[in-house]
DNA sequence: GGTTCCTAGACACTAGATGTCCAGAATCAT
DNA sequence: ATGATTCTGGACATCTAGTGTCTAGGAACC
């Protein structure tokens, strides 16, 4: 899993307790994060209909839609693709046998099994969304919001 | 994922059809794979107790275990290492707040929901064992073995 | 003693991830 | 209109991990 997944969640948390764009300047201070390789995460997250983005003064990046309707894998998936963690490369096509039309990505078992386990750790990142772990993180520390969008105005 | 996970299951797989130890230029030969790249997985899963290895004539790698007692979790560990799929570098350090002491890793919201997807895809890996998977080939492919087999013998 | 084979490490190459930079377009304030 | 702010898209450089090769050494067999 590539760097940028761990950006893209904690900076759509910071917009989930935000209602105005944020640029990325801004948002790549929070963190200490380089601003224009940040900027690239972000328009990737915007391409894939998570955050919306408007330029000019006061512009800047906020949330698409609520919190409760963007999983962990729409942001995964919009940072690292939409690709299997396992890649069947079909080396049986170089073993024994006959291979003409057969596509092992589909009828390998071991294809299968990978596949299985993909779906079972998709299921649990689709199953969670920003508004929940925005939720478990107001439980355990309540001043989180304020401080954010205190930090946030400070930075800009 | 890498590429040599995809080797290791299949070559797994082959090796429990025999009996016998096979050399590694015969398992590369089988899918027409790099021999010494071929060699540094089986030395890995060798490392890692799933296959055992004999020098001398005669030798090469043979499972360690039954089928029965290999999990494609054993497989990939062995290969890929034992990291998780998503490696939190903690920039919760980098943002407001105090953090002497704090593990990120334990205690960030988002990297116990990454850890909850990972478990459930180890879940599905570890039930899985390499004696399914054949018994999925055989169901399908009852020749399997004895193909298998004569063309490990042809190779040699 | 010679052949076969594994072991361990050094080394090179490649692809992808990371990071920077810039020209252009959109938006806003004056 | 003009200038300032910000996003967009692409080119480019760099760094790292995966891929692949090679060689010297050791173990086992004949």
């Amino acid at each position: 899993m590539s760097q940028g997944v761990e950006w893209a969640l904690h900076t759509c948390l910071n917009l989930s307790w935000l209602d105005a764009p944020v640029p990325t300047s801004t948002l790549a201070a929070f963190y200490e994060l380089p601003p224009a390789y940040l900027n690239k995460q972000l328009q990737a997250l915007a391409r894939a209909g998570i955050l919306t983005s408007t330029s000019g003064p006061r512009g800047g990046f906020q949330l698409a839609r609520t919190p409760a309707a963007i999983s962990l894998l729409d942001i995964v998936a919009a940072i690292d693709g939409p690709e299997e963690l396992f890649q069947c490369d079909q080396i049986l096509r170089k073993g024994p046998g006959e291979h003409a039309g057969v596509d092992y990505r589909q009828s390998c078992a071991f294809a299968q099994a990978m596949r299985g386990a993909d779906l079972a750790w998709r299921r649990e990142l689709a199953g969670k969304t920003v508004a929940d772990v925005r939720a478990d993180v107001e439980r355990g520390h309540p001043e989180a919001p304020a401080n954010t969008r205190a930090r946030i105005v400070e930075l800009r």
